[in-house]
DNA sequence: AAATAATGAACGATCGTTCGTTCATATCCG
DNA sequence: CGGATATGAACGAACGATCGTTCATTATTT
């Protein structure tokens, strides 16, 4: 669970880079291990050093993706401002979850998990954990008059996480950035939350 | 382009719905075209009779699902009242995408679409007419007074769509229907247009 | 008989994985 | 210090399975 229990061995970092790439270049089941292995300047053996597989590569990096979230979810906890942190989190998430290797790889991830349990559980707490803090802060802004009060935050927060996610999707298949409509979903968001 | 220029034979589609079923049990990249012709009781070679191969077959289910579209289309335009429209697509378009057959075939065809450009046409083309005529009911709903006015309907209209859809891909990861964050998204939505 | 529909063996390519091996470095012993 | 030994990273040939596709052949229908 922890990533500090061992100090992880240089090689594995580019391995998963090279993995990364390849992904998003190819998708995940277009691209073999091979192509991981040749990317990352690596023999094909020294790859089942590090790894137990190919699932294995697909496991860690959907790890390192639900880490990233850590970062989201402690800047929506415990918030001073709760308007100011909600506008903040809209923005990052929006942009974390358009850059497109990050909104690639996710619908990669996902449909795996639905169908491959060891994915599906290093892919689900995060998300939920997210889905608590951003619930959190809603309510103490509900709370401190800043927001409206809805009855059940935790659907709130699914639908602005729907909204924010559905975006990054969308913008895969567009290849200038789409920089108006993702202003356009960020007030409509915002909007939804006065009083 | 039409569907109509040749009565499609039956055969074809029960390949088309075996296809379907394999792509939704084991993604698109996991069956085969063996797969395919077992489930559908025929022969491997007759599948290549009515489809160029197994792309032809996902060019086949895409030109399906953005058919599918079509009646969506039809309900917004020219609305007689622009938020029974509204209210009525939102609550169709919310089904509509969180059937795990179009969620998931959805994604299927989407980051297939990112990288074989013969998929992206038959998909992009039908949810800019969508977003055409959602916008076009906002705009109309505005004019009447029922709604707000937005700068770029457009964009506004890709954020419905981008919540709708966001909202159908996460359903994927839950095994119970979501009732709840349904229903805050529909009325999420249809509040973010008042005056 | 001509045309259409259906078959499945066969092809070359690639898949994920295994495994015996090499080799440079670290550790130990005398 | 110098030689023996242990370690584990790195390698790539090889395996059986499966991939998408082709095609010569047979069956069915008109």
């Amino acid at each position: 669970m922890s990533d500090t229990e061992q100090p992880i061995h240089p090689r594995k970092l580019e391995i998963v880079e090279a993995a990364v790439a390849c992904f998003l270049e190819n998708g995940y089941h277009q691209t073999g291990v091979r192509d991981i292995a040749a990317k990352a300047g690596v023999s094909l053996g020294n790859l089942y050093n590090h790894f137990k597989g190919k699932e294995g590569v697909l496991a860690f990096i959907a790890q390192i993706e639900g880490a990233e979230l850590a970062g989201f979810i402690a800047a929506l906890s415990d918030p001073a401002d709760p308007r100011a942190a909600i506008e903040q989190f809209i923005e990052g998430y929006a942009a974390y979850v358009s850059l497109p290797e990050n909104a690639l790889l996710g619908v990669e991830i996902l449909t795996e998990a639905t169908r491959n349990p060891a994915i599906a559980n290093v892919f689900a707490e995060n998300r939920d954990r997210l889905i608590d803090a951003l619930a959190h802060c809603l309510e103490v802004g509900a709370r401190s008059g800043a927001f409206a009060s809805f009855n059940d935050t935790r659907a709130v927060a699914c639908v602005f996480l729907d909204a924010l996610e559905g975006h990054g999707l969308r913008s895969l298949s567009l290849k200038n950035e789409d920089h108006t409509t993702s202003k356009a979903l960020k007030s409509f968001l915002i909007n939804g939350l006065r009083c």
